[in-house]
DNA sequence: ATGGTGGATGTTCCA
């Protein structure tokens, strides 16, 4: 059987639910995480995303800000026991647990603080908070060694690798790609996960999932950067079939300063 | 060095 799963920052999910629409023609996935869903949860969508053939909905959201939600087509199981990361009350992780050929398939959902204008913990809290998000994260994912059957997607906020951002030297100071956060990140990964997305994609192109809203034309000026993410547990990676980052996505009517990312699982 | 845009909110915060 194949599994898609699609990961996408939807910048709240009320305003673009026609979006989401175009997400599902466009991919045709079997999961969808989104961030900044915006939404609270008793005001959830929950029928409108029922009625485009994702019925199975585990969602966490508060008002205004943040959000994580994942729609499935098949029955998911939320999963529980996770810390209230950096004891915030903020909804930015979700994790449920999909059956799949071969076994059950654990799903984490992720939206990483983007941690404000200056790269500096004393100078910035949002800095620090971004920091401690994935440290605490890391310190989470290595408490299971040898961990199987996982897939974690999300905005992660983070641009990795050189070619994750429109120029590496000029963006070794700005948020999102500086050393602490990229080695933060990279320490993450190592707890045990393959990055889906460069496995496909060679680390040699330069590969954006985001452009800024301050460009005007984002295409021309192409200054993008990487910061959604899917990674899978080593034992997955034989099952990776094919990798879509949806770039026509930016230019949809209307469209979020992220775009969607998916992967299809031969399980 | 600066400011640029967008969403939710409510006279500003967050990205």
């Amino acid at each position: 059987m194949t599994l898609r799963i699609a990961t996408w920052n939807i910048n709240s999910l009320r305003l673009r639910l026609p979006r989401l629409a175009d997400l599902i023609a466009a991919l045709a996935p079997d999961v969808i995480c989104l961030q900044e869903t915006k939404v609270p949860d008793d005001l959830f969508p929950a029928a409108e995303i029922a009625a485009l053939g994702f019925p199975h909905i585990a969602h966490r959201g508060m008002k205004g800000y943040n959000g994580v939600a994942i729609l499935a087509r098949r029955p998911i199981a939320a999963l529980a026991g996770f810390p209230d990361w950096c004891g915030k009350g903020d909804c930015r992780h979700l994790a449920v647990r999909l059956e799949a050929a071969g076994g059950p398939l654990d799903l984490h959902n992720f939206y990483v603080p983007a941690g404000g204008d200056i790269p500096d913990r004393d100078a910035n809290p949002k800095f620090a908070h971004k920091l401690d998000f994935i440290a605490e994260a890391r310190d989470f994912f290595a408490r299971v060694p040898a961990r199987r059957r996982t897939v974690l997607v999300g905005d992660l906020n983070i641009a990795p690798l050189e070619n994750d951002v429109w120029s590496h030297r000029q963006l070794l100071g700005v948020v999102s790609h500086t050393p602490p956060e990229t080695a933060g990140l990279n320490a993450w990964a190592a707890t045990g996960f393959i990055d889906a997305v460069r496995h496909f994609v060679p680390a040699e192109e330069k590969h954006f999932t985001w452009w800024s809203y301050r460009n005007r034309d984002w295409r021309a000026s192409d200054r993008g950067r990487r910061l959604d993410h899917i990674w899978v547990t080593p034992d997955l990676v034989p099952a990776l079939q094919a990798e879509t980052t949806l770039k026509d996505a930016r230019d949809w009517p209307l469209a979020s300063d992220h775009v969607p990312v998916a992967v299809t699982l031969d399980l």
